[in-house]
DNA sequence: GTCGAATTGACAACGTGTTGTCAATGGGGG
DNA sequence: CCCCCATTGACAACACGTTGTCAATTCGAC
């Protein structure tokens, strides 16, 4: 390998190496999720929103704020969990449109279905990267995201 | 569950801030490309799969290799752009089935147009975070993606 | 040379996120 | 008190990636 090249890589081709790179670790992600929570009866995306709300019910339109999506992605995502008996929509004393998402007691047992396996994999990632390089990893990725996302147009999405 | 020390989070928590880090980035430069794409009549996953054979025409399957989807995503992609006249398919001496994707010269100048906002955006974020912080977190990502792959059933996808 | 496995393209079904549009609800300014 | 407007839910259309299945093609073992 060259030391000290004279061709520093330019922002453009890092630009593009961090969004590819960006989308092969969403596949990766996301197939790994999808294949832990299938036998639990739920996807990723199911799992990701009823995660969202198992300490404490929100509104769909709070789950979709604390998660950067749009609203639309969640409710049709929470009327699936509701569809599937995994959730329940309650009455909003502050709100009567806007009624409070919270999972059934089925949905918190698929939830913690999920735990073993979950905590199976995370073991051997922080072993095959160590844990410290991982936490590094996420808060580098963490202050891209910020980054990105401070560059964007100010009324982006929604 | 006894206390963790605040400076040690267990796997558990860090699996499942990887990747939701991960979907929120993967989030954001996807709606930055798609903002990108549009004025030159192409979508992030088009400038994508048309991307990958500027400098040389491979053949859909070979595309899918080098950017580690399914086949069946980036043929229909391919399709669109053959239709779109932005691509066409030239016969391949050396598999009769498996014909060559290449851009046509539409499609050419449509990806060389996106260049400008690329290359501004480009040098934005570099002076956001550092040239040298996003140069050393694209490696950090590379290294969880590969990782994760490493961690996953050896013949998932595909 | 022939047969079987692997590769490849075609097609369909599904889950997901996005944008766009509309009506219902709630809060604040007049 | 009433009206404007932001928030919220509902519904539809679209782009995308995935899995599954099937037929055509290619290549290697025999």
């Amino acid at each position: 390998m060259a030391a000290e090249s004279p061709t520093a890589p330019d922002a453009q081709e890092l630009l593009s190496g961090a969004a590819l790179t960006s989308f092969r670790l969403n596949g990766r992600f996301l197939a790994v999720a999808e294949a832990m929570a299938r036998p639990a009866g739920l996807t990723a995306a199911r799992w990701q929103v009823l995660g969202a709300v198992l300490h404490e019910p929100l509104t769909v339109s709070g789950i979709a704020r604390a998660m950067g999506m749009t609203r639309q992605a969640v409710q049709r995502t929470a009327d699936l969990l509701v569809g599937q008996g995994l959730a329940e929509y309650r009455p909003n004393p502050a709100h009567s449109r806007a009624k409070l998402f919270a999972p059934t007691e089925e949905g918190l047992a698929a939830v913690r279905g999920i735990g073993p396996a979950h905590g199976e994999f995370a073991a051997r990632l922080a072993d095959a990267m160590g844990p410290e390089e991982l936490a590094r990893t996420v808060e580098a990725m963490r202050r891209l995201a910020d980054a990105v996302e401070s560059l964007e147009e100010p009324d982006a999405g929604q």
